[in-house]
DNA sequence: GAGAAAACTTGCGTGCACGCAAGTTTGCGC
DNA sequence: GCGCAAACTTGCGTGCACGCAAGTTTTCTC
């Protein structure tokens, strides 16, 4: 598997990361998001604004990846250890159902943010994109190799139904939330996400399948 | 179908589109794209370099559309006029070859310029999204309207194995020419975007099957 | 442990994207 | 034709992304 470089280095870089994120998100919430300043961000990290910029490509993926987390790599993992007895299409559609169902309360708001701004809103949707390399190799590893190009159009093809399936959810929530105060969305995620994945099934099984009749 | 609005308005858009990009690409191949600033390519389109954002939002995308054009609407199209008789899956993946094949001539050395330059290549293979609409549409005629999101579906992972295929094509053709001077990219795009459909095949069969249950 | 190499941070400079608020052109109904 | 509304252009201002070339910290090797 994929072993990180675990040194000092590594940790304080970790460590820098979350600090921008968090500051990010913070600030964010405190003032509006178009009044935090990238610098303001910085400065509260403790780091250079050049520095942040060696993180973050832009003021909105700070913020954004304060909720998204390590959302790619759990995503991963939660395939990995699926058991190999059921289908491919299950274990990945459900293992994405998983990681993207609300884990509570951490990012409510956060997410009242997100919906508000559309500049954050597709930041977020295009977030899910960071899904389709640790996907890929999880689908890899379960296909045995076989085809590396097959593992990795089927987890793009999967990272772009979730793309398109979050933001349908933020779409229709939007909307719905035209006159009252904001909405929080409370539209199924999870299923707007299966309806998405389905269609991809028949893609899944259909690479299992070869994957196991070459193997044998 | 979707008819422009065919008015002066949109033949002068139009016309200001096309100066801008081939302005872009011309200068791009007399200078090296970076000694082209936008206020240049503004400049020789005859436009300020305020209205040149409002038509690209970044200077690779103008270069690039110089040499992708309309790509995007002859896909759908291309999809649109096969014959319901064959399948969906042949249908688009030929359509998408179809549309990819070097067209002959005119982009020989823009696609060197492209395979040099990083952030040329990125744009590049991103401008492959963009068929993602227009698939979309094309392919929810076939299905009947049934299920939108399936076409939706269906689409953007197309348009992701596109990508994929693109990015793989210009990776091995840049590695292919390391040390000699630059190499045209001649590995077999058609073949590489066969390969990278494929995976796509069931679940597109799958689709055009339930619907036509549906329908019936 | 010392010294070199590699990784990371930072300041600076440059070009750029984009919101905003005029000003201008096109389209349309009467 | 006339005039109004909508679409488009443009100048300006602001914040930002990113290349580059030091300077600093961590790691590696002996």
């Amino acid at each position: 598997m994929e072993t990180r470089p675990t040194g000092l280095r590594e940790q304080k870089k970790q460590a820098t990361r979350e600090a921008l994120r968090t500051a990010a998100l913070r600030l964010a919430l405190e003032r509006g998001p178009d009044n935090v300043r990238v610098d303001d961000i910085a400065e509260a990290a403790g780091v250079s604004p050049r520095t942040y910029n060696n993180y973050f490509s832009s003021r909105e993926q700070a913020i954004v990846a304060a909720i998204t987390g390590e959302r790619e790599a759990r995503v991963a993992a939660a395939v990995a250890e699926r058991h190999t007895d059921v289908g491919l299409a299950e274990a990945v559609i459900e293992a994405v159902v998983d990681q993207y169902t609300d884990p509570g309360e951490p990012g409510r708001d956060a997410l009242l943010l997100i919906t508000a701004r559309p500049a954050l809103r597709d930041e977020f949707v295009d977030a899910a994109a960071s899904i389709e390399h640790p996907l890929g190799d999880a689908i890899a590893q379960r296909l045995g190799d076989t085809d590396r190009h097959t593992a990795r159009v089927l987890a793009a093809s999967v990272a772009a139904a979730v793309r398109l399936a979050l933001g349908q959810w933020l779409q229709t929530t939007v909307a719905s939330s035209t006159s009252s105060g904001l909405v929080l969305p409370s539209g199924s995620l999870p299923d707007l996400l299966r309806t998405m994945l389905a269609p991809l099934a028949p893609a899944l099984d259909a690479a299992e399948r070869r994957a196991g009749r070459t193997a044998s």
